[in-house]
DNA sequence: AAATTACTTGACCAAACAGTCAAGAGTGCG
DNA sequence: CGCACTCTTGACTGTTTGGTCAAGTAATTT
């Protein structure tokens, strides 16, 4: 059966699955292989660890949202429409996976970051460097709000980490609560970070 | 050596410094055992389970920051001064664990939350009841300034709960990024999300 | 057709794991 | 003193863990 097909995919969307609904600690690479169907061997000629696998889910699932994200904050949309829009597809796929396994289960990003940071840096870098793209997305649709005039963009490095750090805690709050309220008020709260004038909201 | 002495505590504290330095997953009862310098068996006659001792250590925690918590939030304090105070405890503990093990460690709270969060119920809702305390302290420090006319409260639970998701946020984009700079500015940016009229920071 | 390559398989290993238990040992009380 | 209670101990069990390996199988190259 050999020379097949997607195993390796497979594995990745096992493990990216599994940790986002469980933990990266809880998830154990037994279960990696059941839900992937694969053999153990398998596993460990395409990876050298969980802790491989766990970061070519990392850069698998960026490269994916990567092209979302680009859509989302293109430079043709107005500014508060891209947080807009933002906030949308966060709050989609949020309610897609309470739907699907029954809890919130926040971004799979933070959750693994928070989780390892201390003792895998390897994967805290590249959660780091990830989180810091969105940073770039937010810090330029506030240069391009202020530049239109829709706000004050006097500190927009200081207003995309504070945006970040929203984000975050947002969903992390979510999953703790098992509430998708705080999603649901995500755009809201963005807004009123960026303190936008009242004419751009509309 | 019976009816000695502090195992119970050492437990305890043995878990809880674990888990924040590393994960609740990562923890095992053999390492909790080995720190605290207590055999197996006397785990297991203190507490059920692994998740059994983690709740005593979120109760035990709580038991003790709640009188600090009570200080700094003290209704004799002027509300601007109980964010900045609050602040100010929030970076001297972060400080100090980074200084005893190298890594920025973030909030045991939502760390172990954000972990647990879809396996073990009992652990969640008890960390968004911890949670939901920090939400009253800030809520009440919120109406006390607006009343004394420092800030406009027209929505005190909803600028309250920006504060929990700001702090949270901050915090584990400290564990992640390993970087006490977001613990330093939270000070300034409660500020900023309290919008307090100037005279009221001076 | 033969050799190489890329993948799969299932059996295997030692270590770590959560949890149990019977036999103590120190303390306080009657 | 001796009983009862609380705690401690170390040895134990069965399972899960991450990880290895030799043998096989199918496509690809030569």
């Amino acid at each position: 059966m050999a020379r097949c097909c997607d195993t390796k995919e497979r594995l990745i969307k096992a493990a990216y699955d599994l940790i986002w609904e469980s933990s990266y600690g809880s998830t154990s690479v037994d279960h990696i292989c059941d839900r992937a169907g694969v053999r153990k061997g398998s596993f460990y000629h395409f990876f050298e660890s969980k802790s491989h696998l766990a970061l070519a889910t990392l850069d698998d699932s960026w490269a994916k949202k990567v092209t979302r994200l680009n859509e989302i904050f293109s430079p043709l949309a107005p500014p508060a429409e891209r947080f807009e829009k933002f906030a949308a597809f966060v709050l989609e796929h949020q309610v897609e996976q309470k739907e699907r396994i029954g809890y919130v289960c926040g971004c799979p990003l933070f959750s693994l970051g928070c989780e390892v940071s201390t003792q895998d840096d390897r994967l805290r870098l590249r959660v780091g460097e990830i989180l810091e793209q969105h940073h770039r997305y937010y810090a330029s649709a506030i240069l391009d709000a202020s530049r239109a005039g829709l706000m004050d963009g006097s500190q927009p490095e200081e207003t995309a980490r504070m945006l970040s750090i929203y984000v975050q805690g947002t969903l992390t709050q979510a999953r703790i609560s098992n509430d998708l309220a705080p999603v649901r008020d995500l755009a809201r709260g963005m807004l009123a970070i960026l303190s936008l004038r009242p004419a751009a909201v509309a």
